[in-house]
DNA sequence: GAAAAAAAATAAGATAGTTTAAGAATTGAA
DNA sequence: TTCAATTCTTAAACTATCTTATTTTTTTTC
């Protein structure tokens, strides 16, 4: 199991000892994803967290009418789950799909909580996690409450370049909540500049 | 300077001793805000968090053309501040305001990070605040996606019974993220049925 | 490398939400 | 208590975005 990455990640906020680092390790599972594969299904049980050792994976959320909206991509070095429903042991609202073959690390809550008890300092670890989430869906709120859909497209591409270039206009029209048939008009739009 | 509040808010998570409480409150200070004072404004420095002892209070972003986005409000027993911007020491992007006469209790930047420091398990206590932060706003973003006006309408009256007695039709039309005119006219439709 | 499947483009008609403007109702400050 | 300021309502014209349907292009699979 590589985790190296995943090391490379927590020791940016936190140092860990090597025995540190190898408790970790025994709590962990991999797992190797094909494309179209899920990791979390909506209404399922969602006990783990994941990080991304390599892949891009999706989380999107279908509303009863059948309409697709993506909460967020997540590429190597990135974490990913349903916050919400993995914290408080809560059937999932949300699908997780791999976009590309992923190779992924998975953390249960269990052990995430024993870590939290085991290394006090995880906590502090994971405090600077939820903090950066935080702020990056409160900017994502400001921008989607304030600009109109091509500034947010502009907004994206500028953002997650490598992530426009690896999914459809489809699942980048439904993270910026609009239909795939209005982004491509705006980018004939754009084109036509 | 009452602080009950405040320590009842952070022993819902974690306990504190005697000594760290008082600790802890040597680093507040306490301010009285009329209707419609501000203690952020855009632009300017962030260096606190606000405790809100009571009183109600919103923080809203204005677009250069001067569009008005509500991006919080926060009542009795919340924590408020520009987070991004108090955790990275940068001008403040969002204005916040008393929409009632507030009493609130400030922690700076450097206060904070010194009780991280100090009492350890603060950080356990900040990032459950976060988790909880983070949450929120990624089912409010699900919901502005996947919902029309009229949805997130009823579903602020649901969620936020207390606010919404509290502030004006255009603020909430502005927390929705539509005008004054097309809320009112939710209203009027809702109010034929 | 060809057939099948999925994605993207295009276009016309429909709708949710905005803009502007004016009058009615509330609210706040003196 | 009154007056000025703000907020709320209403309505018509306008615009951004959606819906539906068809065609073209790209991607996947066998």
């Amino acid at each position: 199991m590589n985790t190296d990455q995943l090391f490379k990640n927590i020791n940016k906020h936190i140092s860990l000892s090597a025995v540190e680092e190898s408790h970790i390790r025994s709590l962990l599972a991999e797992k190797h994803l094909s494309r179209n594969d899920y990791i979390l299904k909506q209404g399922e049980a969602c006990p783990f967290i994941y990080f991304v050792n390599s892949g891009l994976l999706r989380a999107f959320f279908l509303n009863p009418s059948g309409k697709d909206n993506t909460v967020m991509f997540a590429l190597r070095d990135w974490w990913i789950t349903d916050m919400h429903c993995f914290l408080n042991g809560l059937p999932a609202m949300v699908n997780i799909q791999a976009v590309k073959p992923c190779h992924v690390l998975c953390l249960s809550k269990a052990s995430l909580d024993s870590l939290f008890e085991d290394i006090p300092k995880f906590n502090r670890f994971f405090r600077i996690l939820m903090q950066n989430a935080y702020c990056r869906e409160q900017l994502r709120m400001i921008q989607n409450l304030s600009l109109p859909a091509k500034d947010r497209y502009e907004g994206f591409l500028t953002k997650y370049p490598q992530i426009a270039n690896m999914v459809t206009l489809k699942q980048i029209a439904s993270y910026l909540g609009i239909t795939p048939e209005f982004l491509s008009s705006i980018r004939n739009q754009k084109k036509g500049k």
